[in-house]
Parts: C-alpha cells; sequence; structure tokens
DNA sequence: GGCAGATAAGTTGTGCGCAATGTAATTGTG
DNA sequence: CACAATTACATTGCGCACAACTTATCTGCC
C-alpha cells in the first residue's frame, strides 16, 4: 500500500479542498458555539467553562492537570477560567493534601445543581444541527479520526 | 420516513451524542489550527491573518464587509487584524473615494509575493488530515450542511 | 539525606472573537 | 431639501487559547 502511485490521503486538488475544509471546520466550530450562547447566557457560563462543567458533572472532584488533559487545555487558559467559575460560586478549588502541588476542583451545591438547567441544551443543539442521528455519528467519528491523525503529525 | 416515532434529527441519546459532536469540532478546529502555526510562524501570520490573505489572493481589493462576510468576521475583530497585517506591510488601507464609509484593503506587492511561500502549506495539512480526498470532501460537504443549518437556526 | 530533573499551577503577553457602543458617511422618505 | 434610518468602520471590554516563563512541590538517583 505504501507503494501506491497516489497515496490514500488526499492529492487530487488537495489544496483547494483541503482549505475548505479546514475553513469548514473553523466555521462550524464558530457556528456551533454561536448556538451555545444565548442557551449558556441564561446559565451565566460560556461553552469553554460549560465544557469544564460537563467534565465535573460526570466525576467529581478533577485536579486542574485532569480538566486539561480532558479538554485539550492548558493551566494558561484554565486557570483564570476557574478562578471565574469559583467567583461564580459554582466549584471551589483546594490544594490536594497528598500532593502540594494539585488543585482540586470540587462543584459547589450551586454549581451541582446548574447540571439540572442544562439538560435541554444538548437536544435543542441536535435539534439545530439539522442532521440526522447517523450523520451526527458518522460525523463524530470522522472528526475523532482526523483530530488524531493532526495530532500524531506533530 | 416522516411519520416515524423518531425524528430525523437525533433523538436517540442526542444529549451525548450531539455533546460528543460540537466537542469534537472544537477539538479538531484547534487541532488543525495547531498544525497550521509552525508553518505560518515561518511566513509570520496566524490562522485567521492567513484566511485573510487567501481571500486577497483571490481577488483584490476588498473592502473589510467584504472580507468580514467571506470569513464570518465582524470589524471588531478585522479592524485591529488588518492594522497588524499593515503593520507588517503585506496589506495597505485607503477609504474608498466613491463612498467614504469603506476602507478598501489591498496587497502591497510583499503581500501578493507571500503566496508563493505558502503554496506548500495545503498539501501538508491534507498529509497531516490522514483522510482521503473522499472523505475529506465528504466531511466539507457535512460541515457546510451543519454550518447552514446551525446558522439558520437562529 | 541531598540534589537534579520532572511535574503542577499560576502569571504575563499577544491575538483572536464577539457584544456593545461610537462616529461618520450615505440612503431613503416625506 | 431636511432629517431619520441605515451602513461602514473603529474602539472598548471580556474571555478564551497558547507560548513562554516563574514558583512550588515531588521523584528518582546517587
Amino acid at each position: 500500500m505504501t507503494d501506491a502511485p497516489i497515496s490514500n490521503t488526499a492529492r487530487l486538488d488537495a489544496p483547494r479542498l483541503n482549505r475548505q475544509v479546514c475553513f469548514a471546520l473553523y466555521s462550524a466550530s464558530k457556528a456551533a458555539t454561536a448556538v451555545y450562547r444565548p442557551m449558556l447566557d441564561e446559565l451565566g457560563l460560556t461553552y469553554p467553562q460549560y465544557l469544564v462543567m460537563l467534565v465535573l458533572w460526570e466525576d467529581q472532584p478533577r485536579s486542574v492537570r485532569e480538566l486539561g488533559e480532558e479538554l485539550g487545555l492548558d493551566s494558561g487558559t484554565l486557570s483564570p477560567l476557574l478562578k471565574r467559575l469559583e467567583a461564580l460560586g459554582l466549584v471551589e478549588r483546594r490544594r490536594s493534601a497528598e500532593d502540594e502541588r494539585r488543585v482540586e476542583v470540587f462543584l459547589t451545591d450551586s454549581g451541582a445543581a446548574l447540571s439540572a438547567k442544562s439538560s435541554a441544551i444538548p437536544q435543542q443543539l441536535a435539534d439545530a444541527a439539522g442532521l440526522s442521528a447517523a450523520e451526527l455519528d458518522q460525523l463524530r467519528e470522522t472528526l475523532g479520526r482526523l483530530t488524531a491523525a493532526l495530532h500524531s503529525s506533530r
């Protein structure tokens, strides 16, 4: 397979096609967060803050490092974001006793309760997307492979 | 098909699925710009600046409004971005004579010449994506429909 | 035990991305 | 013609996103 004259990565008009795909990715991502925005406004959250809350709603507490690994964000992004979530009274940060380098992020009662108020959002997004469940599933799968390939290329 | 008990937009575990798709979109978009970054660093450009240059390389001059419509960006983003491109000596901004509200963005010789230095980037991206041309094409098409649906839902 | 290197967070600086606002020019309408 | 509404662009403010750097803690190795 490695000696095929045309590789199985795109060769045919790759520049234009690829440029369109990357721009389509960039546009779709912006469009999705734009649809989230008015819904998240009612919770007082931004989209990245919502992502952090989703992780914490699943399992809690989480260290800053764990949050960063789940979401692909570094401490330069997470530290001020978590400080804002703490100022909103949704989370608490405490130094770990076992490892004083670590900071554990806990949900407050208010933070845990916010989960219920957010429950309608995913369905609203799915409706706005206008794709079938099968298409969404395939899109997710393709994007996953794309992201993995892009990461491994570095 | 429309009278099926399950609508053709996702119903089955829509929350989790949709959340995964939106996060996959967010992650893939970040991964793509991360792959662009070292290549664009050599041109002294960021990804949004590169997008503006791509538009100008196609046709020139363009007003700020036209650039904004092509890229889905407003003047709050474009004004400072164009100011930085101008500081780099890649573009010039001139008030239109016919309509003094408009600002036309022109490529400088240096800005036009940069196109050649960027010619290898799209192929490098296509290689890093690790998807076949057919998959890339289908991804672009699906993302296009998704973006359109998300925009029209507002 | 002591110290070099690794690890975890935080800080700083730059550049988007977007809402809200301001200013100037143009267009539409009576 | 006058003037209200619209349009084009710029500015301000806030929150990511990330590179680079700093500080504190821990681990491995001698």
